[in-house]
DNA sequence: TCCCGGTGATGCCGCGCGAGTATCAGTTCC
DNA sequence: GGAACTGATACTCGCGCGGCATCACCGGGA
């Protein structure tokens, strides 16, 4: 069912009647808009018949708008100003100063990296939106493969095809445990500990499909200090995983980087020997190349 | 200084853009659109070389909106939507389903005909918006025939050319007096006075310069009743001239249906012997004939 | 593997309609 | 009464929109 409807009119009849209605006057105004004053008039008389209504009234002293044209000026004077904005604001989009990014990060990111890239890029681009969502690596990348994503900031564990990516971290992890913990006891506090140490204690991880390669390292850390590990809980986000840690239920791995704010009751612990490494990286899609928007993200980033 | 600048654009190539933009195919837009796909081919390449930017992606498997085109598909759909309803405003506009009239009216206007007018008018005319001021009646006539009023309801005194007019209320003026005036003593409340019992009353009465007619003739019923008026206050508008007497300043004339709803503290008496008489009508512009809002209104209160 | 159906882009042409020039009709000044 | 305005009109010209025919390209199926 074709819907043949277009406008009755065009832009050029809008732009016309609201300079003559300004002037009140078709000379002047033909001059101010480049054109001979009769097609002024035929333009001006074509949108008083496409809309079936006398817009002015051409009186012998002057020209006066109708309370119709007035109706359609009213109308028409904010549309048109917004039309004009599009131009600019497009030139914006593509130079950057305008846009919106979307950013997934795991909770290693937010700990370190992500509020002082924050903070410098709303800085550097306040016109850029960001959408920013915790969302665990595997997430991501099927995310950022399917184009859903613009870039992120995750742990890659494998090659990951198409994406480009930049390494921001790459850490050893240590072990964060309550301050109830039998070893926070008699002045070690904060002292280096070896895995095996941990034998007794109950991990708090994240969800093994969250990470599968990075999930079967920690295991296999334990595995070459001789120790079964106990699972406690798998948590996500990372936030309620730190959490079940202050409440006395385990312990969890932490990189000395996301322990330089600690909430209290919980206790930081370098490892000596097997240790789970942790890197960090921010990725985006290697094609289509980065949109401006997307480009002044990255260099804040650092990529 | 010519401002050449004109859209770099027509409505067209928004419209076009638009039904592509839903549809994601040319040639079903096209048929929509009813209009040839290269033709629409072309309006689209003519639209991204106006704005300087990719709208659409054309893959092998179908057709994309880039961030661009996202962009400018926020801005052009309200804005065609109120494009689009601007004819049909204007219909009802030409239709009287909506508009404003600019009315103004006397204080005695106010308190006789005009609140059944209004309630009337707005039970049947919700579209249409009136614009209610009380104004003199020399500033009506002068306001009218300047174009600045639609139509006024006022006191002639005199043939008003150009005008057309319609009698509404003719009475004789008996004379509003304060509740502690001599003559309101020993039960002669609301008794009939002649006008030269009240020779040693001071009287409210309005600007002369706002009806010189009437403002004379009052002045002739007082002379041909043998009295030299006194006359305390020269009041405008209306309602303050009554509260000069509600306050014990003196007496004012006033029509008998402007007296059926009087404030406490004042008596109401008629007249017998000479006394001015007021005229209300409603006026309008005998050219150029009423618009339908107007017409709507002089419909509603009687004309 | 080849062909067929389907995508959007392109070449070409006719003609409608926009714009410009010249002019007119009607006022308002001096 | 004519000069200098106003906006409207007549006419011609040429750009550009839109149509048709076709191309280049891709994917699916026999």
């Amino acid at each position: 069912m074709p819907r043949e409807y277009q406008f009755p009119f065009e832009l050029r009849h809008l732009v016309y009647f609201r300079e003559v209605a300004r002037q009140l006057h078709f000379r002047k105004a033909a001059e101010t808009l480049a054109v001979a004053q009769p097609a002024l008039s035929r333009a001006i008389a074509q949108l008083e018949v496409a809309l079936d209504a006398d817009l002015l009234n051409r009186t012998r002293r002057g020209v006066e708008v109708t309370p119709a044209g007035k109706l359609l000026l009213e109308r028409i004077e904010p549309l048109l100003r917004q039309l004009a904005a599009i131009p600019r604001d497009l030139a914006a989009l593509a130079g950057g100063q305008i846009g919106h990014v979307r950013v997934a990060f795991t909770g290693l990111a937010m700990a370190t990296v992500l509020p002082r890239i924050l903070r410098e890029f709303h800085q550097l681009h306040s016109g850029i939106k960001l959408e920013l969502t915790e969302s665990p690596t595997s997430a991501q990348l099927a995310a950022l493969q399917a184009g859903d994503l613009a870039c992120g900031f995750f742990h890659p564990d494998a090659p990951t095809p198409g994406l480009r990516t930049r390494l921001l971290l790459r850490e050893r992890n240590g072990v964060l445990l309550p301050a109830t913990h039998p070893l926070n006891t008699r002045r070690r506090a904060h002292a280096a500990l070896r895995l095996r140490d941990l034998a007794a204690t109950p991990f708090v991880l994240f969800p093994r499909t969250h990470n599968p390669g990075f999930y079967d390292r920690i295991l296999a850390a334990f595995a070459s200090a001789g120790v079964t590990p106990r699972i406690a809980e798998e948590v996500w986000p990372r936030a309620n995983g730190i959490g079940l840690v202050r409440a006395g239920l385990g312990a969890t791995f932490m990189t000395p980087s996301e322990a330089q704010h600690l909430p209290p009751e919980v206790t930081f612990h370098p490892l000596t020997g097997p240790a789970p490494e942790s890197r960090l990286v921010l990725g985006w899609r290697q094609t289509p190349a980065p949109d401006p928007a997307l480009a002044a993200f990255l260099a804040v980033a650092g990529a």
